[in-house]
DNA sequence: TTTTAGCACTCGCCCAACGTGAGTGCTAAG
DNA sequence: CTTAGCACTCACGTTGGGCGAGTGCTAAAA
């Protein structure tokens, strides 16, 4: 599965050298740098290869008389190395033992995507993707002025609510039946099922006889109307961004930094974009593979955790100057922690 | 109460217009452009009146051979007199109305954030302080490994929720019968009131001789432990921070956003920081009359709403170089229109 | 054919010098 | 107290030259 078969094998760890050198340093690599690194050729040698490399499209040099600089394609090679031999790593039991101890699908997330900061220096984010939620419970609390606020608390015990205005009053009491009815009824089915029930009940015989009853699912069909958990997502670590300089000109920087600090504020946005990359277990994104052209400056990272009944990702978003043998390593190993976390519960 | 009497009325006008001439360009005043807005004098006399407010320390020349620039004292005195002559106005019907339809306190919350933020081009935030909050309804949901999720609804129906391990197994019926108990027991009573309850009625004799009871009330107890409905903060337009210019220096200018996009994220900071000035009603700290060394590039100014139940603050929060009678018309009606809505409702 | 030493060349970066002009402070007259 | 006039200051933008890291190329060596 070697995607980029044209290279030959000390060319590419010659690139790989270059890529790491330039990760870390963040000035572009001279021939002389990588010479000192012992692959036993001269100087003269590695700009030769560097030409090479250049007509492939795997670095540039930012101008005539520089050293050479990864492009996107450049990392996309160094990574795709660096998947094929890696051991999969294991987080810290500690960080593991947190996560069990959170109470809510919302504070684990909190805690994850925390993780993935801190661990990766990067921005960190945590996001559950709700597919088919099913119905734990659902409370129906009067409000003033008729209003009813619904509560609904999906499997993993995530809770959404919302208020709704009743075309009819029901008072405490009535609310609490229903509320009641409603849980025996539906417990355990998806909220697709509940729908599908409720218009179903709601055109059986009996209901038409039974006033409370069809009054009830009435309010039912009510609540759960456009009653679904939004996606949750936690992002963490945004301030690192400002650790960071992406290019020699500060304003090229900022704008950079703003369209990102704006995408973090308009989550649903971001949630769209994670889920494009989706599915695949492990996402890797670098640069200019971005569909939209703001992210086109950052390489994210993610990883789909799983237990069958919930799912989500975790991941880091940062510069495509990224530590990313890190950042993969924290990503993997925090999804590997979160399945087992949610396989043990 | 003019609180800066030393000052002649005519050079307190003309520090005035240079600050607003500061403000909306952004550059040094000259005692030209001073004396091409209509004061009847010249530049000379404009110099030797700047010379003097310099020597009170309200301006003050970056250079030598530069145009004057306020300092935060200036700002101070510019927005003392804006409040004095000052018509109160009335925020827009449809922001109110949009205010008035949001469901939760939450969802007004965020509204009235984004509102402060889009109107005032700052960086707005709206903080719900929980006084006393009000027990309006309270839910026991099973979960998994006889963890319990309780949920709390508290007065305006704000949500609190946590997952405790009670000591003792307890099924379903009788978490739902425990529910509609202390719902029926302590409905409209303060948390506090029901912590202190709760106390009082394990220790009647009537409990001693009634297991359920007794069980019911040492589930409370745990449930109740600790279960204070956070203060929400909601915090928009982030990203405005990217339009401005603090200094001359970039470095600087990124310095001073970074340790703000960091403050924004410990969002816990943040409430701490409005507590201080709160109570006052219209709050406004400029600069260096802040405490926290973090915030002395930026002006905050916040209004506390309440109608006796509830209470809370919405604010801007920008560059000390911001218009500041904008941002007070908009702070001010904003926190009035919350005002009047949770008085309607 | 590949590697290497040698060397001329390129070009970004740093810095110092300099002219420019906006804006001031001061003085002396109104 | 105000104002015209004027010398002075100083940030800013531009220019030009020296420096040096790093390259590309060529020709010899392996």
């Amino acid at each position: 599965m070697t995607r980029h078969p044209e290279l030959p094998e000390r060319d590419r760890r010659i690139l790989a050298a270059l890529v790491q050198g330039y990760i870390e340093h963040g000035e572009p690599v001279s021939s002389l740098w990588l010479a000192s690194r012992g692959f036993g050729v001269s100087s003269a040698t590695l700009r030769n290869i560097m030409v090479r490399l250049e007509e492939h499209g795997y670095v540039r040099q930012p101008h005539t008389s520089a050293g050479r600089v990864p492009t996107d394609l450049g990392y996309r090679l160094y990574v795709d190395q660096l998947l094929l031999d890696r051991r999969t790593a294991r987080a810290a039991p500690q960080v593991e033992e947190r996560l069990r101890r959170a109470g809510t699908v919302e504070d684990m997330l909190s805690h994850a995507s925390q993780e993935a900061s801190r661990a990766s220096h990067q921005i960190g984010f945590a996001l559950a993707t709700t597919t088919d939620a099913v119905l734990e419970h659902l409370d129906l609390v009067p409000l003033d002025a008729g209003r009813v606020l619904v509560i609904l608390v999906s499997s993993g015990g995530r809770i959404t609510h919302k208020v709704i205005e009743p075309a009819e009053p029901y008072d405490r009491d009535e609310l609490q039946r229903a509320a009641n009815y409603l849980n025996s009824a539906f417990k355990g089915h998806t909220l697709a099922e509940v729908r599908q029930e409720i218009v179903e009940r709601l055109r059986e015989e009996r209901t038409l006889y039974d006033a409370l009853m069809a009054r009830a699912l009435r309010l039912a069909s009510e609540s759960f109307d456009g009653l679904e958990p939004q996606p949750t997502i936690v992002i963490q670590g945004t301030s690192l961004l400002f650790e960071i300089e992406f290019s020699d000109h500060p304003e090229t920087t900022i704008a950079t930094m703003r369209t990102l600090v704006r995408m973090m504020e308009e989550k649903t946005r971001l949630v769209r974009l994670i889920d494009e990359y989706l599915g695949s277990g492990l996402a890797i994104v670098i640069g200019s593979e971005h569909v939209d052209p703001d992210l086109q400056p950052f390489s994210v990272i993610a990883s789909t955790y799983s237990d069958g009944r919930r799912s989500g990702t975790v991941g880091v978003i940062g510069p495509t100057r990224m530590r990313y043998s890190r950042a993969i390593n924290v990503v993997d190993s925090l999804s590997r922690a979160i399945s087992r976390v949610f396989e043990n519960a």
